[in-house]
DNA sequence: ATGTCATCCGTGAACGTTCACGTGAGCGCT
DNA sequence: AGCGCTCACGTGAACGTTCACGGATGACAT
């Protein structure tokens, strides 16, 4: 049962000066009794409670952030929640967050670079601290973040002014790759990154693992991230070299998309056609046959990247490129 | 709770007043500057601009949001973001949330009373309102959140202070049941969600639908919510009854977990087992076969209770509890 | 009666920002 | 000269809470 007003009126907030005034106290009074302070009468706390209740009063956090800067905020930023990969991602930061104390504004920026300019705008003003995945140019971060730490995943940056967090591949791709020639692969197909236009980093680590492998690395194509996008690619890719029998792939949600297209076209995983993907997901595991890929601890991740934002607002001890490094290995499943 | 405090000097944070002096303006004219009104000269404009620079300026979000009240957070409570059902919520909310300009704070209770707990005592001085899944009793929830609205989701309530999002999956059981019958099944179980002391709202459905139909639904036994604890569940239910030829689950991610056991044990689906879940994730396409599930609309759900938030906050037209529903229905895959 | 002490409570000030005003300079017009 | 207007900027106040004090009251001992 909402108090209900005419609408069109003012609701002016009720502060603690009304709740001390309905209870025949001060201010202060009331605060020690909403703080579970000591200096107060058992019976007066009662009361002063009882007031605040009737009220429906509830301290402003503005006001009470503005006195005592004891909570910290951080902004969480990622391009997609429902990309399996930064939900593992984000649960992992809000955990790792949670154990300090922190709270987490996640942002959602649909992979759209207007949602993420956007909130950009308004993070600024909200949070202590920017922790996520960017794709703007670092001129427009630096310019919005100004004075804050912020912490990039997955992304190299120039700027003395941000830490990042690498992800190193190269071995696990090289053993993946590995793992293929030694099953007597030698077309080997990679499913790649569409978005950007110049190639991934992954796809970078195939080619120089192709290399010392004597490998053709030139099987490759763009895919959207996601199932669909890795389906289509595969069928894109076997259009144009039907004699690949191996892929890598730039995520695990492509190289799902792809196992599911093989299926379709009645080719059998890995009989037929072996898959590794990128990523390591808890989803590997579900589908059938479970996924092999170069697998990356998004757990550390998180962590990691809290850590480092800590670190950063602190001052003390921040942690180095060399440091902030989280290496993907090889873990396989049954698709290759 | 656990507050770390930095050691060592505090900095004294560099405030509005600093960069008005350094400029040599006043606080107001630093404050035109920076929030882009009008009535300030060019020149002088840049100059406060390079000073905010030159110290490192950031405007404190307490001191800002004291006086304009214009920013609105809500918290986001759920009880593991790693779960695909509560990933689509999260991020159906996050989504109706950015629409409207909010922020959205994130707690994820790791399905720990403690941890629910836990927050709750801290959520009440972060954020505007509350949305989410709740476990603990009501009355404490009421302690913690007065004076917040509340939306609950998929929880009935009996206070009045909350409102509640309800999940209606009787007619979409019904049909899933009846699917099944027509196929010529006639021994259905169901693996349901063994948390909780009493059997869930989703077997009573299937109860009353199983009734209609003259089945026997009594086939039921208690899983854990995730995939390996619906194979678990699966194996023990067909131990003690092997004629099921049909299951109906909880949700989709221990319909999943079905799938994956049944094709162990050698039992071809919907062949020899058929299988339909409830949530309808995006998930299960992936999965092979398709599932068929008992989908509701995690992105209304997500909007819905948005909505009822923003009619709560401003105290306009607030939904009742009929129009607080998603109902759940029947879509097929291939799994049945 | 006086001092000592503990308990309980109130008063200004501070936190950092924006809003509603006020002010003075400069300019054009009658 | 006087009036009115615009432009650029400054000054007190307000937002709602907590902190550092200080004061009043009573109990108890001296």
């Amino acid at each position: 049962m909402v108090s209900s007003s005419v609408s069109g009126t003012e609701p002016r907030r009720v502060t603690i000066h009304d709740v001390a005034r309905s209870a025949g106290v001060s201010r202060q009074t009331v605060s020690r009794a909403l703080n579970d302070k000591g200096e107060i009468d058992g019976t007066t706390k009662q009361r002063v409670l009882d007031a605040a209740r009737a009220l429906g009063y509830r301290p402003s956090r503005f006001a009470r952030g503005l006195v005592r800067q004891d909570t910290t905020t951080i902004g969480l930023v990622i391009p997609d929640l429902l990309n399996p990969f930064f939900t593992e991602v984000a649960a992992a930061a809000l955990e790792a967050a949670r154990a300090r104390g922190w709270h987490v504004v996640v942002y959602d920026t649909a992979d759209r670079a207007e949602e993420e300019l956007g909130t950009l705008q308004v993070i600024g003003s909200q949070v202590d601290a920017v922790v996520g995945y960017f794709s703007c140019p670092e001129d427009e971060l630096e310019l919005f973040t100004r004075g804050m730490p912020v912490v990039l995943i997955g992304r190299e940056h120039h700027s003395a002014r941000f830490s990042s967090i690498r992800i190193d591949g190269e071995e696990g791709v090289h053993a993946a790759v590995a793992h293929l020639v030694a099953a007597g692969h030698t077309r080997i197909g990679m499913l790649d990154h569409q978005a950007r236009a110049e190639p991934s980093v992954r796809y970078e680590w195939f080619t120089a693992a192709a290399a010392s492998y004597g490998i053709d690395p030139d099987l490759v194509v763009g895919a959207d991230q996601s199932a669909d996008g890795g389906g289509t690619a595969l069928r894109t890719l076997l259009a144009a070299h039907p004699d690949v029998t191996a892929i890598l792939t730039f995520n695990d949600i492509i190289a799902i998309g792809a196992l599911r297209e093989a299926r379709r076209i009645g080719r059998s995983v890995p009989r037929d056609l072996a898959v590794i993907g990128f990523d390591g997901l808890q989803l590997g595991a579900l589908v059938e046959p479970p996924l092999s890929s170069v697998a990356l601890d998004t757990r550390r991740l998180g962590a990691l990247a809290i850590d480092q934002v800590a670190r950063l607002l602190t001052g003390v001890d921040p942690l180095t490129a060399d440091d902030l490094v989280v290496r993907a290995e090889l873990r396989l499943g049954e698709s290759a």
